[in-house]
DNA sequence: CCGGTTTGGTTGAATGACCAATCAATGTCC
DNA sequence: GGACATTGATTGGTCATTCAACCAAACCGG
C-alpha cells in the first residue's frame, strides 16, 4: 500500500500546513497527523522542501480549471470567483510558498515553473478571445501577465483583509479585460 | 545614541533579511551585522515579528510616492515601472511577509494595515481620474482593488521569474485601467 | 566642584526548547 | 531470503528569549 501512504502523508501535510503556515510546521507533527513515524516521511520524501512542493502539486490538481472558448472568458472569471471563496486554504499555501521559494533553492524554482504554466494557461484564453474578434494576437502575453497578476494579488486581498469585496474586484477585472480587447494598447 | 543603534539595528536587519529570508535569519546573526550585542536586539524590539515589522515600515517610507492629477496617473505607472526595478530587495521583503502574515498573530495585523492603506492611496487616485472624466466615482474601489492586485502580482513574478517581461505588464495594465475608464462595467 | 546615586544602554552567557535528517533495527509480504 | 515499508531513538544543530551583571553619563545634594 505505497501509493496510499504518500497519500495520507500529502494529505496530512496540506492539513498541518494550513492550520500553522510553513514555519510552524515541523515534520514530526505532519507524521503524527497521518499517523506514521516521523522517519517514513523522510523515507519518501527527502526534504521537507520536496514534501511542500509536492503537496502544492497535488492540492493544485484539484482546483484545476479546463476553460476555453468565446464566452469562456466569463465563465474562467465566475470559476475564479467560487476559487477564490472556497480553496482559502489552497490559495493561501500557494502564497506562503511564493514567499519562501523567495530564498529557497528546491522551493524557487518549483514555484516558478508553477507560476509560469498558470500564466500560460491564461494566456491561450487570452489569445482566443483575441483570435475570436480578429484583432491583433500580440497583447495577449501582456494581458495574461496582469490577469495572472491580479488573480494573484485579489487572492491576497481576500486572505489577507476579511473586509475586502473579492467579488466587486473580479468583477472590475473582467469588465478592464475585455474593455482591454478593444482598445489596443499605446506602445512605451 | 539611542535613536542611532535602532536604526543601526533595522538596517542591519533589513539587510541580513534580504540576503538570507525571513524564516533563515536569525537574531543572533542581524546582531552580528549590526555590530551589538544580541540582547540588545530584544532590548529595543520585544520579538523577532515586531523587529521585521519594524523594518517593513522603515523601508517603504523610502519607497513612498506622492503623485495625484490629471496624467498623473501614468506618471504613476512610470514610477511604479522604476520601483520594480529598483527596490527589488524591499519588495522581496514584503511579498514574504505576507507569507508569514496568514499565519503570524502578530505581523498579520501589520501587513493587512499596510495593504490597505496602499490600496487607498490608489483609489485616490482613480477617484481623480474619474473625476477628470466627469465619470461616475463608484467603480474606483473595484478599480484600485484590481490596480493594486495586479502591481503586487507583477512584483511577484519579476522577483519569481527572470524572463518575465515587467514592463510589458505595466504597459498592458496601464492600458487596461484607463480603457476601463471608458466602458462601464457590467453589473453582476 | 565633587561623591554618590539613579538611569538608560549594553553585554554575552545561559536557558529551555525545537527541529530536520539519519540510521540501525524491525516488520511484512512475496 | 530478499525487497520494500516502517519504526523511533539519536544526532548535531539551531533558535528566540531571558537575565544578571556592567558601563557611562546625567543628576543632585552638599
Amino acid at each position: 500500500m505505497s501509493g496510499d501512504t504518500r497519500e495520507k502523508i500529502l494529505q496530512a501535510a496540506f492539513t498541518v500546513l494550513s492550520r500553522q503556515g510553513y514555519e510552524n510546521t515541523s515534520i514530526k507533527e505532519i507524521a503524527e497527523e497521518a499517523g506514521v513515524a516521523q522517519g517514513l516521511v523522510h523515507y519518501y520524501y527527502k526534504s521537507k522542501q520536496q514534501l511542500v512542493l509536492a503537496v502544492l502539486e497535488f492540492v493544485c490538481k484539484k482546483v484545476e480549471l479546463g476553460v476555453v472558448g468565446e464566452a469562456g472568458a466569463l465563465e474562467a472569471f465566475a470559476q475564479t470567483k467560487t476559487m477564490l471563496k472556497e480553496s482559502r486554504d489552497t490559495n493561501s499555501l500557494y502564497i506562503q510558498l511564493i514567499g519562501v521559494s523567495l530564498h529557497d533553492p528546491v522551493i524557487g524554482p518549483g514555484v516558478r515553473d508553477f507560476v509560469r504554466s498558470e500564466r500560460i494557461h491564461i494566456e491561450e484564453i487570452a489569445r482566443q478571445v483575441l483570435a475570436e474578434r480578429e484583432a491583433d494576437p500580440t497583447p495577449a502575453r501582456g494581458i495574461a501577465g496582469v490577469v495572472w497578476a491580479a488573480i494573484l494579488g485579489i487572492m491576497v486581498q481576500s486572505l489577507v483583509d476579511p473586509e475586502f469585496d473579492t467579488d466587486e474586484a473580479v468583477d472590475a477585472l473582467a469588465a478592464m479585460s475585455l474593455s482591454a480587447v478593444f482598445t489596443p494598447a499605446p506602445s512605451a
